[in-house]
DNA sequence: GACCAGGATTGCT
DNA sequence: AGCAATCATGGT
């Protein structure tokens, strides 16, 4: 089954498909502008035959409504940007929003997923981070018509420190890993019941397992559920975008940074993600 | 060969 | 409450 999704807002799914592109677990092919994507066990094509301005697009292989429902949660293709966008011509960002207008939040197509990658990014450059992730998936994963799905939380639960050690990963990362896939095997941490609580709530409930601190469980908020309003101030990418910004010759501390988050704000997590954007 | 990296925890004042 | 040490290893 086809559909055809037309926007009323500016959409730049080039920016989309080249962010997704950086991730070498999606499936993006840039020269037909299109991207595959796992949802549950179906896999949807989303092809790109618009502009930043006349945003169209052809969905693939859609079974149900709901389905079709998530492609739009994933993509916000059911959230203006104009809004925003006007939002920061007002404030120290606008020459970001001019340079990446149309960019919207895309959020990670598993929540289980979400957390593990973010525990594997903590504190590790990029490039070695995105080696990781890869081998996990690799190896615990299953791949299904080319595209690499995160495996269940019971296959990770049910693994020695000792296997993930061998794959270069540190003993407190992969206890961290075990630790919360149980939990969430053991459904005593539902992450798909979290997304109908407020933000504060999810991060007092989420900081409570070890391995998961502020930078996590905002992450999980920004890009596991699309919420609007969280800057990670804990992040090294954010305070050396903002150190180029701004001419600096150190990092800003986290206390030059937050005083900034109120002219932001109700929106801090797309000045987060302009700012990422920035330096990627 | 330092020092840093899309942090978090632990232990010490 | 707030700091320093610790973690593993690839990048630069």
């Amino acid at each position: 089954m086809a559909q055809a999704l037309e926007l009323a807002f500016k959409y730049s799914m080039e920016d989309v498909l080249s962010r997704l592109a950086l991730d070498p677990l999606n499936c993006v092919d840039l020269s037909n502008q299109t991207v595959k994507i796992p949802i549950d066990e179906t896999i949807i094509t989303i092809q790109s035959i618009g502009t930043l301005h006349e945003p169209k697009f052809m969905i693939n292989g859609l079974e149900t409504d709901q389905q079709y429902e998530r492609v739009l949660s994933i993509f916000h293709f059911n959230r203006s940007l104009e809004r925003i966008h006007e939002h920061f011509l007002g404030t120290n960002l606008h020459s970001l929003f001019l340079k990446f207008e149309g960019t919207p939040i895309i959020t990670d197509f598993s929540l289980y997923g979400n957390i593990i990658k973010s525990i594997i990014h903590q504190q590790l450059n990029l490039s070695f981070a995105k080696t990781l992730t890869e081998r996990f998936v690799h190896t615990f994963g299953r791949s299904k018509e080319g595209i690499w799905l995160y495996p269940a939380p019971e296959i990770i639960a049910n693994l020695e420190v000792s296997t993930l050690r061998e794959m270069q990963f540190s003993t407190r990362k992969a206890e961290y890993m075990i630790g919360i896939s149980k939990a969430i095997a053991e459904d005593n941490l539902n992450l798909k019941a979290l997304v109908s609580q407020s933000d504060d709530f999810i991060l007092s409930e989420l900081i409570k397992y070890r391995g998961i601190g502020p930078w996590t469980a905002e992450s999980f908020l920004l890009f596991g559920l699309g919420r609007e309003n969280l800057f990670p101030l804990a992040d090294i990418g954010l305070q050396n975008s903002l150190k180029q910004l701004w001419n600096l010759d150190r990092k800003p501390m986290k206390s030059e940074i937050a005083p900034h988050l109120d002219s932001w704000s109700p929106y801090n997590s797309y000045a987060a993600l302009y700012l990422w954007r920035n330096i990627e």
